[in-house]
DNA sequence: CTTATTTATTTTGACACTCAAATAAAAACC
DNA sequence: GGTTTTTATTTGAGTGTCAAAATAAATAAG
């Protein structure tokens, strides 16, 4: 089990401001050991006692609880999220936070190594501007790539936006920043966002899964997120839905992902809006495009929403199969196109998922974009961050 | 994390013969720890010190290591599989060691609750008789059954052996039999099986898919069996391959089973061997007909193989996109048709499989049929007794 | 045969974690 | 002011674990 005072410090964090005595119900241990432990978690100033003044209404008796909270001020750290057309930044306090945030718009296509680092540089020192912190006041950073990312070596193994395979990124990116770097794939950022910031404190378990240029999933299994046994993420957008079916960005047939991706609906959309429009330009007017066809009720333009949701349906019952997630989570920008979770698709879902006395779990949209992509990154630094700060000592055998 | 002391008593049963030192230098632990908590179980007389006399090759210096072992002796545990055809069931000591085991054959069909647990009465006491135990010399009795189970609070939701829907099969049971009673899927009882006595000593995270007359997943993670996020088993069986597919049992189409089970092989045998065979009668005889035809070079049995294996590929390269296991075992009695794991198979299930730096998993065939399953049960059985046996005291707070 | 060496196990003392029970503190109620 | 109620802290004890020292049991060397 998780040491007592990291578990206290987890509980505040997530309440944001509670009592002692709440602490020690919550989590079935003495309020003793609250005490103890808590104590020193104001000793080494990562907590602080906060006195708010007891509202009219609840007065009651007895000693009035003094609430515990993050002490916001005692590190801060960055959240990057770099992906195919947009690079995010946000800085969070150490009590979560928002401090500033910026994002900027790029070129598509994949970086040589060196400039990316370079853009990581620029993003951070922009957003630190806007805070008024320095890297040297920045106590981590987390960095998000889409693709297949190795977390606990800080490796990336390929990702859209890297030119390079094979990097060892994080140790690149603290060397070039100064500052100790975490990486992650960005669905797994979303999912950490959602664990710390949404849904995640009500939940268990549950599923996040991404839709933009590709398709992700991040995966919490008792509160906490699971990367699979491998240490990459869980590969949903590669799970096959259909024999020898449609391409897919990664040389393979039939990925879930060459049915519902951003790229996936754009290479269609081109055939179904042939002669409607004159000259198309960039992927994300195609797909406006398209959907404004399909709302319109062009029946080629609606059939390739109709496709990508009957597939999306079919990728997201094998999960509930296979995990019996208590939620599912839809994220990313191309969510705005709301065909993809329409009642049909969400009905042919539930017609996918096999009923062994539960119903299937509810499906939440959360269309909250690039920023809190960017949160969860600096999540994940604030997590690394205080696992450092409350284990100093000793390499127990874990199993 | 678990007790040291339920740890090292599990490391003396992996590993059957094992001194102190051994198992201080496995676990990561002080020898003083060893010393302390295996003189507690040895106390306790579920382990005991074995002297075995040096052999003459591995003669070396110092004090010579006592090795321990577990005091095989100490219980005993039955294992009873209950399925469509067969009813096996063992008789395992306290070490793992199979003491006894029997067999019956079975009209197919589902069966009202209380034949069932005549059915389990019956089965106990012939192979309690070839034991020479009775039953109240028994400290647990584990059931495994095809269907959906929730093991944790011992209730069956459905399964094809029994009539009636959502039975609190342990306690009834457990009422009946006079014994604790554990009970669990049966695919989950092969992996218990491979992880205490087989491929799991090795690897910390596997797949057991079980082809039966179901398909069926269980799954080890961290060398644990993983119940998924609700506690029912993983569905493998009924993940969805293709859109719009085949008919399954469970009334939904294009299920994973409804292209690789035995009866999905069967409905269209009798189609493929029209004209070649006069009349057919049981399923069994049907496939092994099916099976012959396919070997001797027929064209539409070979077809119905070989998209049972396509589909089987699909199936299997899911699982690893998802958890990238370290293994995949394929289980059950209809391995004998090697034409669901032949070469081809396996290099369509690797194309399938995404392709980020690690190679797919091994997949591993053991056809070591019901026995096999009967100790899965029994291990169940096993595991449950050394829970109660080693934790006696406080219901800590767990998270 | 005696002693040195090597390896395995046990003993000892200490530290860290956690809790139950007793005590202190702060407020409302009478 | 005294009592009641609720929250927080202190105290003392129990448990789990380990490092270091001591002990045990064997072989190798002289």
């Amino acid at each position: 089990m998780r040491p007592l005072k990291f578990q206290i410090f987890e509980r505040v964090r997530a309440a944001g401001l509670i009592p002692r005595v709440e602490v020690a119900k919550e989590l079935g241990i003495s309020p003793a050991s609250v005490t103890t432990l808590s104590s020193e978690l104001i000793d080494a100033e990562l907590i602080e006692e906060v006195v708010a003044p007891r509202g009219k209404g609840e007065a009651a008796r007895g000693r009035p609880p003094v609430a515990l909270g993050v002490r916001a001020s005692a590190h801060y750290v960055a959240g990057l999220k770099l992906s195919d057309r947009e690079q995010t930044a946000v800085i969070l306090d150490f009590a979560g936070n928002l401090i500033a945030s910026h994002a900027i718009t790029r070129q598509p296509g994949a970086l040589a190594t060196e400039d990316f680092l370079n853009d990581c540089e620029r993003l951070l020192d922009l957003v630190g501007a806007k805070a008024g912190i320095r890297r040297q006041g920045l106590s981590g950073v987390g960095i998000g790539v889409p693709g297949f990312v190795e977390s606990a070596g800080g490796r990336v193994f390929w990702s859209s936006v890297l030119a390079d395979g094979d990097v060892p990124l994080a140790a690149a990116a603290a060397d070039r920043l100064g500052v100790p770097v975490t990486i992650d794939n960005d669905a797994n950022l979303v999912a950490l966002a959602e664990l710390w910031f949404g849904a995640g404190r009500e939940v268990a378990d549950f599923a996040v899964v991404t839709i933009e240029h590709g398709v992700g999933m991040g995966f919490v299994l008792n509160h906490r997120l699971y990367r699979g046994a491998g240490g990459i993420g869980m590969e949903l957008g590669h799970t096959k839905v259909q024999l020898d079916g449609a391409l897919c960005r990664c040389g393979q047939r039939g990925c879930l992902e060459a049915y519902v991706a951003d790229y996936a609906l754009a290479r269609e959309a081109s055939t179904a809006l042939e002669g409607v429009e004159g000259d198309e330009q960039t992927m994300v007017e195609l797909l406006e495009s398209l959907y404004e066809n399909a709302k319109g009720g062009n029946a080629a333009a609606r059939s390739i929403f109709r496709r990508a949701g009957r597939y999306l349906a079919v990728g997201l019952a094998n999960v509930v199969n296979l995990f019996d997630p208590a939620l599912i989570i839809l994220s990313g920008e191309r969510m705005r196109y709301d065909y993809l979770y329409a009642a049909d698709v969400l009905a042919e879902m539930d017609s996918l998922v096999l009923k062994a006395g539960r119903p299937a779990p509810p499906i939440e949209v959360h269309a909250w974009g690039d920023l809190l992509w960017a949160q969860g990154a600096a999540a994940l630094a604030l997590s690394d961050l205080t696992e450092t700060l409350l284990a100093p000592a000793r390499e127990g055998a874990a199993r």
